[in-house]
DNA sequence: GTCTATACTCGGATAGAC
DNA sequence: GTCTATCCGAGTATAGAC
């Protein structure tokens, strides 16, 4: 791994560990091995180097995952997909929240990730634009009913398991299985 | 208004303007019209000054309501009362997340808080919980149907009013309204 | 109870040698 | 490319007068 990566795995532990206020230079510095003038060769400041590892340290088994179903309309079973979807969402999720939630703390440095994910054409909604068009797609194949809402079913499968990580980072209370929240979803649950 | 109260409501207005990185003294101070020293007066630290701001100036309206729904079982329509939860949870969650997000970047912080709401006996969980009774309640009034799963509902809901509002405070798109939600929550979904 | 003034610490960033 | 040494500013907290 050359001087920069480690840079980066430094930075993403710290943050990680420590937090983002904790997250110092003098802390991912002494991490990473290097000396603080180092860091200022390889990233023009903190904000950049921390934009560095909002982009280039992010888990992307979620999207990799939405982006395989979408190309395989109708392929596999709708309910054993969704499972896998969720499961594979609370996971991301929870491994993100942390951080997702700690630049809340510093609108600039939110500003400036906001607009990195907008100019790369991915962010958070094209996760659940992805499911819906997944789900859309089942619809057409008859795997879902006619009735079926496909952009707020995602919403509501997505919604739960973020929601999900966030309590489990928070308290660490369980709440309902992936299995629970798939069948409450696609069954009937009105009398 | 006293002048702890005002302190109080200058600490918060700055911990959502500014962010929680930049809600410093120097700045609560000005915001407030006292001096730095005046805070340390009526507040040990800064610590002790923010957990004070998240319990006595937390929005309230949702625990409100679901308390009020749980004591009226059966009472109304239960698509028009999850409406309105729908909506004032979304209206909620949009008012709170920037602020409970910014307090994972401190992790002393975070625990501390968490440790005030764990001793209060509330938090993020009892919503949840609150929600599920009132479905139970329903469906043991034949308001919902015999597989309806009053926990994972609760959470599906709640989670994409929870998700909408992160989504909200993110970019600013919109996603489904609180109507397609309900219905889709309610309406059946499979084939 | 509130102020002014100040002590102290820490974090971001740079200069200059090697 | 990396280090050592250092500067500067900002932020928390306190002392002491009124």
């Amino acid at each position: 791994m050359d001087t920069r990566g480690r840079m980066l795995d430094a930075a993403a532990h710290v943050m990680r560990t420590k937090g983002l206020a904790r997250a110092t230079t003098k802390e991912i510095a002494r991490e990473s091995g290097f000396s603080e003038a180092a860091l200022y060769k390889h990233f023009r400041d903190k904000t950049d180097l921390f934009l560095a590892v909002l982009r280039e340290r992010a888990p992307g088994h979620l999207p990799e995952l939405l982006a395989a179903l979408a190309e395989q309309p109708g392929r596999g079973n709708l309910r054993a997909n969704l499972l896998e979807v969720a499961r594979t969402a609370i996971e991301f999720y929870t491994e993100t929240f942390p951080m997702a939630a700690s630049i809340f703390s510093e609108p600039a440095l939110l500003a400036a990730h906001r607009g990195a994910l907008t100019e790369r054409g991915v962010g958070p909604q094209h996760v659940r634009e992805a499911l819906a068009r997944y789900l859309a797609n089942a619809k057409a194949d008859g795997d879902l009913g006619p009735d079926a809402d496909p952009e707020a079913a995602a919403a509501l499968l997505l919604g739960a398991c973020f929601m999900q990580a966030f309590l489990g980072n928070f308290t660490n209370e369980a709440g309902p299985s992936p299995e629970a929240l798939v069948d409450a979803l696609l069954t009937r649950q009105c009398a």
